[in-house]
DNA sequence: TGCCTACTGTGAAGCACTTCACATAGCGGC
DNA sequence: GCCGCTATGTGAAGTGCTTCACAGTAGGCA
C-alpha cells in the first residue's frame, strides 16, 4: 500500500472499506496543490468531485445572505471535502478554502461512481458511515438548542482536540493537546462573536482547563473539561 | 402492488428504489399499533429495527441533561423512524413516541440487512437518500447559527406545510394549507420558549400572512413568508 | 530594526430571548 | 351545563449574548 493508499485508508468516508476497494480507488484520482487561501469550490458550484485531503487543512465555509461566514468544518489529512455531492448530485451546500499551502487527491464523480457500482461491498461501508454523520449532525443541532455558548465551547474544544488525536496518533486524549485556531474561527464554527468566545476563553483559563497563547489553545485539563460539557 | 408497499413507496428513505426491491422489502416487516403516548423505543435503546408509519405520526424527541425536551421530528405516514440505527448498529439517538393512535411497518435488523445484501441497487439508492439528509440538517445548523427566532420560525411553518403537503396530494402549495401543531412544540423544535414563538407568531398573523386557532396554524400568504424567510 | 497586520483582551450599551406570573379561551367528559 | 385540563395571549424583569469602541501584543516582513 503507498502513501496515497495510506491516507484514503485514514478517511472517515472510506475507513470501513477493504483494502483492496481503497486501492482501486487511490489508482483513479490525481494530485492537485492549492496555495493558503485558495478557492478549492464555492457555494452553488456543481458537485462533480471529491477531494481527499493528503497535506495541510481544508475550511468548509457557508455564508449568510449578510454576507456573514460561518465555519461548519475544518478539516486535516485523511478526511473528505465534497463527498455529498458525489452521492446525490447536488451543488455545493458551501465554499471549501485551503487554510494552508495544501495538496489533495481529487477524484471526479464519474471514476468514483465507476468504482462504487464495481464494488457492491463499498456501498455498504459508506452507508455505514453516512448514518454516523447524521447522528454527529443531529447531535450538533441539539447542542445548539439546549446548550449556552459555555458548554458548546467546552464540546467543540474537546472535538477539536480529539480530531487531531485522530489524525496523528491513536492513544487517548491527553493533556496539553494544542488545538491550532484562532478565537475568530472558533466563534465562527459555534455561531457566537469572538469577542464572546474571548471572554468564555479566559472564564476557563481562569479554572485552569486551558492555556491561551495566540493562534492556539492548549487542554490542561481534558478531564475537568468534559466533566463541565 | 398492495397498500402496504405503496406506503413504503412514498418513504423519503426508500422512494428511489425500483418497484420490486419495495415489494421485497414490504413482504419482510410485520404491521405492529400503538396507542397515542406509547413509547416505540427510547434513546440508548439497542437499535434493532426499522419503523416505517403507515397510519397516524409519530414525535421523535431528544431530552437534555436537565430534562427538557426538544422535539427534533414529527413524522407522518410513509416516513421512516429509526432508520440510522439500521445502517450503523448504534443504539438509538433519541426517543420515538406515537403522537397520536398510530400503525407502523416494523422491519428487524436483520431482515433489512438480508434485504439489503440481495440488492446491491437499493444501496445507492440509500446513499443518495442520506447524503441528502445531512445537507437538510447542514442546513437548520446553519439556520441556528445565522438566523434569529422570526426567521427560523417561518422557515419551519414552511417546511412543515411542505411535508405535509408530499404526504397528501402532491401538488404545489397552496395559500390555505394548515399545520397541526401547538405552539409548544413549535417552540421545542426551534429551540425556543412557547411564549417566544407565541409573541412571534401574533406578529406574523398582524401582517395577515398566517391565522391562528388551537392547536393549528393556517398559511394565509406563503409567498410572503418565504420571502421573509 | 521598526512597522504593519492579525490576533487577543476588556468594558459599556443594547437587544433578543428567557423566565415568571397571570389572564383568557377552547374543548372533552360527565 | 359546568368542571378541569390544556392551549393561547401578554406584560415585566432578568440574562446571555451581540455590537461597538478601543487598548494591548505577537510575529512576519521590508
Amino acid at each position: 500500500m503507498n502513501e496515497r493508499e495510506e491516507l484514503i485508508r485514514d478517511t472517515p468516508l472510506l475507513a470501513r472499506l477493504p483494502e483492496e476497494d481503497v486501492r482501486a480507488l487511490a489508482s483513479r484520482g490525481r494530485v492537485r496543490s492549492y496555495a493558503s487561501g485558495a478557492v478549492i469550490f464555492q457555494e452553488g458550484d456543481p458537485g462533480d468531485s471529491l477531494y481527499i485531503v493528503i497535506e495541510g487543512s481544508v475550511r468548509i465555509v457557508v455564508s449568510s445572505a449578510k454576507g456573514e461566514e460561518a465555519t461548519v468544518a475544518l478539516l486535516g489529512p485523511g478526511e473528505c471535502v465534497g463527498d455529498l455531492a458525489l452521492l446525490d448530485g447536488r451543488p455545493r451546500s458551501a465554499s471549501a478554502i485551503a487554510a494552508e499551502h495544501s495538496r489533495a487527491l481529487v477524484v471526479t464523480r464519474e471514476e468514483f461512481s465507476r468504482w462504487l457500482t464495481q464494488r457492491p461491498s463499498a456501498a455498504f461501508a459508506l452507508l455505514e458511515t453516512l448514518s454516523l454523520r447524521v447522528r454527529r449532525t443531529d447531535e450538533a443541532l441539539t447542542d445548539f438548542a439546549f446548550l449556552d455558548l459555555a458548554h458548546r465551547l467546552a464540546k467543540r474544544l474537546l472535538d477539536l482536540a480529539n480530531a487531531q488525536r485522530d489524525v496523528q496518533a491513536r492513544g487517548a486524549l491527553a493533556p496539553g493537546a494544542r488545538i491550532r485556531t484562532t478565537q475568530a474561527e472558533l466563534g465562527s464554527m459555534l455561531g457566537a462573536s469572538r469577542e464572546s468566545v474571548n471572554k468564555q476563553l479566559n472564564m476557563f483559563a481562569r479554572e485552569g482547563w486551558i492555556a491561551l497563547s495566540r493562534g492556539s489553545v492548549t487542554l490542561l485539563d481534558p478531564e475537568a473539561l468534559r466533566t463541565f460539557a
